[in-house]
DNA sequence: GCCGTTTTCGGCCCGACTGTTTTCAGTCG
């Protein structure tokens, strides 16, 4: 993300909480975390906006758009920095307490004096807390627990992560009646805790998620928590006949689903997951499956990559959705590594791992030489390599693109020499040193890549590790605008580690008319399977089928 | 504080579960 989108958020959404810690009405709040969260997912830096363009934001008034202007120009927002003297620091913090919530800080600060987290594990261990009103020696311990819960608080799971935890789950239905909805289903490149919609009998389930559980948080008929591996896992029971409204539900986002139920209610209908009830006629109609509820709003079924309030609620009821692109619309894979440089698989192996994965090619993009580290190509290496690629299409079905993908060197030259490059089928460009520059030397380098007439993709274009390494500094917007004039297409780098570009960038460069590419980076046969990540960001990004490069068919591909 | 295929004022999503309560507030998703 930007970094001033991000600092602006980060002060909007404090703003939201001084103000709930310091308990004003919750609506004003809503509006400053809502605003904050537009912010944090725009492509575009609100550097340059004015009053007019900030407003044209969903949940940006007047107000709040020159707190924003306020913000660029000063660094700072006044009425942020007259709460933040009243308002002990220490409270914000409380905040990420399981079951402590702005009432309950409000409370232990000013009745007891508690400024921060540590005074308040304190008090909750010398019992003091239980002589407050509405507090008791359950809640003492719950908050001891979440103090502890606090300390070992992880980051966010990447996917495949997730999808390692939910196959520690699935024993517990054995029936296999159950669904993971939440931000997994929804596609994100990162998840937070896992939601599941189960038709199973609450009492048998709960019976089995006892084996699997750490730590059963709460539990009931309609609904269990439960932490398994220090995360977080909520589990929906419901029946078939209803299963419909308590996917959507539980699948959310929250604004989407804001946005669901006001619609209901304009409509006169009452929206949660048990259905929709008409509130004239006094009944409450109930859908098996997310299409049919869709359908009874008037509505095109919105896919779950979709549902984050951008404005596909609006195209759904237009019936203007596009078409999303599909995995089995990806004919290869367009950025794999082989034994000549680091990866595990030789030439032949690539081939046949195609072949298996039903692909009409796979672009075999080694490292170029001046990666020292990854034994990468020098021109006479490439040229034996190249050999070998047109001896395994001579024996495969799946084809082997002879690819490299070639350094961005510090001053924006490239790792090979023009013609070694013009000899390749597919040429990747990718930063893989100097993460430190400057925001325009990275964006200027990036660019004179982009500018090369061999350069046919731009490889993981931020650099981002997930959870481990923050993006390099980058001006997104003037790479996707030379994206489009260049015809140089970004990737989409579909290892669970990267999903680099972020879908909020992939959407951006969509609207732009830039054509994007999906690779798995992969160095061995499970890392090839990847596929399928790349793909949920690309419907994240609003992307059908003509805006993938890999989707195209083999012949055609190089017009 | 934001917003309008009812509205420029008066609304603003909805329900599960827990703990501390005698009927509900707080938190969470």
């Amino acid at each position: 993300m930007h970094d001033m989108n991000r600092d602006v958020a980060r002060h909007l959404r404090l703003l939201g909480e001084l103000l709930e810690i310091s308990g004003k009405e919750p609506y004003k709040i809503r509006a400053y975390y809502r605003a904050a969260d537009t912010i944090s997912r725009l492509a575009s830096p609100v550097d340059d906006m004015d009053e007019a363009r900030l407003t044209d934001l969903p949940g940006i008034g007047e107000n709040i758009a020159r707190k924003v202007i306020e913000y660029v120009k000063t660094g700072a927002i006044h009425e942020l920095t007259e709460l933040e003297e009243s308002v002990p620091s220490g409270l914000v913090g409380m905040l990420d307490l399981d079951g402590v919530g702005p009432k309950t800080i409000h409370a232990l600060w000013t009745k007891m004096g508690i400024e921060d987290i540590a005074m308040l594990e304190k008090a909750a261990k010398n019992r003091r807390l239980r002589a407050l009103h509405g507090f008791g020696p359950k809640k003492e311990e719950a908050i001891i627990q979440a103090v502890a819960g606090y300390r070992r608080k992880t980051s966010r799971m990447t996917r495949k992560e997730a999808e390692e935890l939910i196959g520690r789950i699935e024993p517990a239905f054995p029936g296999k009646n159950f669904t993971v909805a939440g931000s997994f289903r929804r596609g994100r490149s990162t998840i937070g805790d896992i939601d599941i919609v189960s038709t199973e009998a609450p009492a048998r389930t709960n019976a089995l998620l006892q084996e699997v559980a750490d730590e059963i948080i709460d539990q009931g008929e309609r609904k269990t928590s439960f932490s398994i591996g220090d995360r977080r896992v909520d589990v929906r029971f419901c029946t078939p006949a209803f299963a419909g409204t308590m996917l959507l539900y539980l699948t959310g986002s929250k604004q989407f689903n804001i946005k669901m139920r006001e619609i209901a209610l304009s409509r006169g209908e009452k929206l949660n997951e048990y259905g929709i009830e008409d509130r004239e006629e006094g009944r409450t109609y109930t859908f098996p499956d997310e299409a049919s509820v869709f359908s009874f709003l008037g509505m095109d079924y919105i896919p779950p990559e979709l549902r984050e309030d951008q404005g596909e609620i609006e195209h759904a009821r237009r019936h203007t959705l596009p078409e999303l692109v599909r995995e089995t619309d990806i004919r290869g894979d367009l950025h794999m590594h082989s034994s000549w440089s680091d990866g595990a698989l030789s030439i032949a192996e690539l081939a046949r791992l195609g072949e298996e994965r039903g692909y009409e090619y796979i672009a075999c993009t080694d490292h170029s030489a001046s990666l020292g580290v990854a034994h990468g190509l020098d021109a006479a290496r490439l040229a034996k390599q190249h050999h070998e690629i047109e001896m395994s299409n001579r024996s495969h079905s799946c084809r082997i693109l002879a690819g490299i993908e070639v350094d961005i060197l510090g001053d924006g030259s490239l790792g090979l020499s023009g013609p070694v490059l013009a000899d390749c089928d597919l040429v990747i460009a990718s930063v893989h040193s100097g993460f430190k520059q400057d925001r325009d030397v990275m964006t200027r380098r990036i660019l004179s890549a982009m500018e090369n007439e061999h350069v046919d993709i731009i490889g993981h274009p931020t650099g981002r590790l997930l959870g481990k390494r923050e993006a390099y500094l980058v001006d997104m917007e003037r790479i996707i605008s030379a994206a489009a004039d260049t015809g140089t297409a970004l990737e989409i780098n579909a290892s669970p580690y990267r999903l680099d570009l972020d879908d909020i960038y992939v959407r951006e460069a969509h609207d732009h008319g830039v054509m994007l590419s999906i690779g798995t980076d992969a160095h061995t046969r499970e890392e090839a399977a990847a596929i399928r990540f790349g793909v949920g960001i690309a419907r994240r990004g609003w992307c059908g089928k003509q805006d993938i490069l890999n989707t195209r068919p083999f012949k055609g591909f190089f017009t």
